[in-house]
DNA sequence: CATGAATGAGGTTTCATTCAT
DNA sequence: GATGAATGAAACCTCATTCAT
């Protein structure tokens, strides 16, 4: 017995081989072309990283664009498990709940970003000027977070610790924007795990305070 | 009365025919790669647009990566010049003032944005895509837009009317951010400029009430 | 009265400027052929150097290659002059005098090579591969020179004072050679006057005594 | 019996190919660029007369230029190797011997640029013009040629079968001009190998009579 | 007549992809 | 199944030449 079954379970060792060449290609390529960018990384820059021939690489995957996808599909994945680990909106119950919640959240995202500002950087800046669909899967991430954001917010505004006017779309979005924020600001200074710590703190306390002085 | 004569006015007719096609390749280069994207437009592309031929573009720009330069220079210009345009971070001294100051902002910088989608596509998803330096002009913008706000806020809390506790570079950061939800709002639903209005609403109650119950 | 009419006289006042304007185009295109080279020169740079639109060079000659013949030309008719120069194969009667001869032509030559080292670079080097009509009219120069010894060399066999069994046009052939010497020397060393005589002198030595004791 | 390995022996089959095409197209180089001229000679025409595609190229030569290199590389190592033969200075000890060796040399550069006239065209009229850097090293072949002949030279006035005055460098240029004419004699008539023999044996009597009577 | 803006043929080079070994 | 040699489409850019002003 060597363990539990993985769900992808490959059956005979060839077959579990050819699964971790498949997901080095993976991560080689996400390093490439989160670094040089996808238009200056070839197909060779990433073979070579590997030590494998280039000709491998189309053994594995279609073409230059679908490696691509894989790359972004493996980051949108973990993310949305971020997002969606353990956090039903129907879990909280109050105000405190929920400001738990969502450094929860926020501390999950941090995790995820600040560790590798790499991920930011294939997601927002490279991923989105290949094309149309592949932007639209990106951006489509933010619609995602903003409809679970929303989701809470409708939940809070039934229960009631929420304010009854709060336009829940609208505000979404809007904290949605926040976390871009977060995201650039972990482009920016990668290093300064401090301010990004500061303007995530601030975005939480910008929800559930506003700046005014009461 | 034909207007007062422009800041680049050109003084022979032969100078001002060649700052015209100037403008016009800027305006067309735009065009196209804010449509197909830098790397899927050529030359020629941008020539045809025009029915000039492929070389006289290179009579007026030194090559593909100066005509980009040109083309962000432009639009960062439009938008610094929005967000500088009567907005002294000193000459706003009540919450009520600062909240009309804010209106007034979001109001100049949708006019940018949502007038034409285009601008964000190309200044977030393009320009950010091709090498370090122009990344690095786009994302100094939001440097200065929150150099900007943090002005204002640190103006505000001396004054007394935001939060004494207020954190007015991590804030500034993350109210950055509820601008850059607009942007992708305007992305996501270039037609949809009900939306889009929404979201700068639910922006601004976000700053200045929070989300929670009073 | 200005002075006797030359040869190529003009006319009229704009006869005479438009004359005097293309021998300045030959002579900056002679300049910039000779140090860049035929194929890195374009017509801007030659128009440049004079102060003139690039399209006026094409009210002059029919195009690049036509000023190359004019240059060319130029440089030819020069050196065919100094050769031809009072330098009639039987005006010569002795030994002494061919040799005397000999100085005279040598001294003629390395007046026109080593005053202007590009004068050799731009025959030998340049004019020689632009295209087989140009490089024959070059070289058919050497045919000339060596047609010119071989009649001096005939006389002299005649007349006694050269060897009787001496291979006339073999030998005028090779004696070219040592002019190329020189030429190639000045190439080489251009500053330097003295290898230049010595190469020039040695090869005189050469043709009158050999290089063996007697 | 299938004859003594080269030199360059490729241990793999793949090896050995690779090491064949190269060749191949270094020859197809030299047949273009002596033909039509390095300029006029375009990537596609050398692949195109080897019936490979014209990317093929530049997975072996870095670009235009570099194959280049290896064209005059070629000629360059196979002229240094006819001189340097079994051609030592001081393995000559009376006149009589060192005619001879002046005879095998002479007979050993017939045989390479009579045997083939592209030789000469490609070092003498093409790689002269192409930037200095190659012109140096063609220029420098002969001054090669004169060291090895002022060596000879030397050696011969020591041993005292040559003139105690004479200029050894200053006629080492002069002689190497000789075979100079001899060069061009082949450019000029490829066909007529009497008329370069007879120039050959004019420049041998002349290095050893000189063309006076006596 | 001088000018220089416009043109586009032509050339070099890159690199994703295929396929024989 | 892995490999990398071969391929050629496609892109950028230059510059000799034309021609309207």
């Amino acid at each position: 017995m060597t363990g539990p079954p993985t769900t992808t379970q490959a059956r005979t060792r060839a077959e579990r081989l050819r699964q971790e060449l498949r997901e080095e290609i993976v991560t080689a390529a996400f390093e490439e072309f989160s670094q040089r960018g996808y238009h200056d990384t070839g197909i060779a820059d990433i073979a070579q990283r590997l030590g494998i021939g280039h000709g491998t690489f189309y053994r594995h995957f279609k073409n230059k664009r679908d490696i691509l996808d894989h790359v972004v599909d493996g980051l949108l994945a973990r993310i949305l498990e971020a997002l969606a680990a353990e956090n039903a909106p129907d879990a909280v119950d109050t105000l405190d709940e929920y400001v738990e919640q969502c450094r929860r959240i926020s501390g999950a995202l941090s995790e995820i970003f600040s560790a590798d500002p790499r991920v930011a950087r294939m997601l927002l800046l490279e991923a989105t000027s290949i094309d149309a669909e592949l932007t639209e899967r990106v951006l489509g991430l933010f619609d995602t977070a903003t409809a679970l954001t929303a989701a809470y917010f409708m939940h809070g505004r039934e229960l009631g610790y929420l304010r009854a006017d709060l336009d829940v779309d609208g505000t979404a979005r809007a904290v949605v924007g926040v976390i871009l924020a977060n995201l650039l600001q972990g482009l920016r200074t990668p290093a300064d795990r401090e301010a990004q710590r500061r303007t995530a703190d601030a975005g939480l306390r910008l929800m559930f305070d506003g700046i005014a002085r009461r």
